[in-house]
DNA sequence: ACTTGATATGTCGATCCTCTAGGTGTAATA
DNA sequence: TATTACACCTAGAGGATCGACATATCAAGT
């Protein structure tokens, strides 16, 4: 994605708690991750790898996720990605801080003379 | 404030934003936008000075803003604001882009299993 | 007279995040 | 056989925000 694109702009602070988000519905990968980022927002945000792969090591190295190695459905070797306790509570954190952000914004926006 | 405080996180990429429509509301200088920003935001947004003015520059080298020394109400110089053609446009732009983005990621945060 | 706090602008360096661009290797498909 | 999709990864560059610092004026309190 082209850095002057601005949906690059605003997932900035926010991939960490949609990685978050997505991993609380179930196991899964890091490729599979992005996938369903994409597929969910529409094809709004697309995570590309050099994002996506130092954000799984920053949320492990956190405490937020753990990682397994194992199979696929096609039976191919995969690092598959569950939220910690911590890492639920972060992301409990991280969605009421969202929405207070959006209030927020959208508080200004909406500002008459 | 605290490096742990979730205020910090002003959103990244959202301040331009919020400061060209104060900006829009009229011409104001930058040390009165922080105290709208704030005062709008009910003291969720608290902008920095290491952040407010150097987004000021960023956006008056951009063209989006036009930058006039006057006197305050109370009689001291400062630096007033106003929006250029350019900036207008860009305001517009970016508000369409931060609903696309908070639709999307609404979309993501409401999805269940 | 002096000090404090608010007003008002600015810079510098550290830090953090995302991107582009590369790399590895396997499996399925054309 | 070549290409595409899957699946992992890193290095370096660039951009934005922050904390801390620096400067100066002015009002109000002591």
């Amino acid at each position: 994605m082209n850095p002057m694109d601005p949906r690059t702009e605003l997932l900035k602070g926010t991939l960490d708690m949609l990685i978050l988000k997505i991993v609380d519905l179930g196991p899964i990968h890091g490729y599979a991750i992005s996938q369903r980022i994409q597929q969910i927002s529409k094809d709004f945000f697309q995570v590309q790898q050099g994002s996506l792969y130092p954000a799984l090591h920053r949320l492990e190295d956190r405490g937020w996720l753990l990682a397994e190695w194992r199979q696929t459905e096609t039976g191919r070797e995969a690092k598959f990605y569950t939220l910690s306790r911590k890492g639920k509570k972060q992301l409990e954190a991280e969605v009421r801080n969202w929405e207070s952000i959006a209030e927020a914004v959208f508080l200004i926006l909406r500002t008459a003379d």
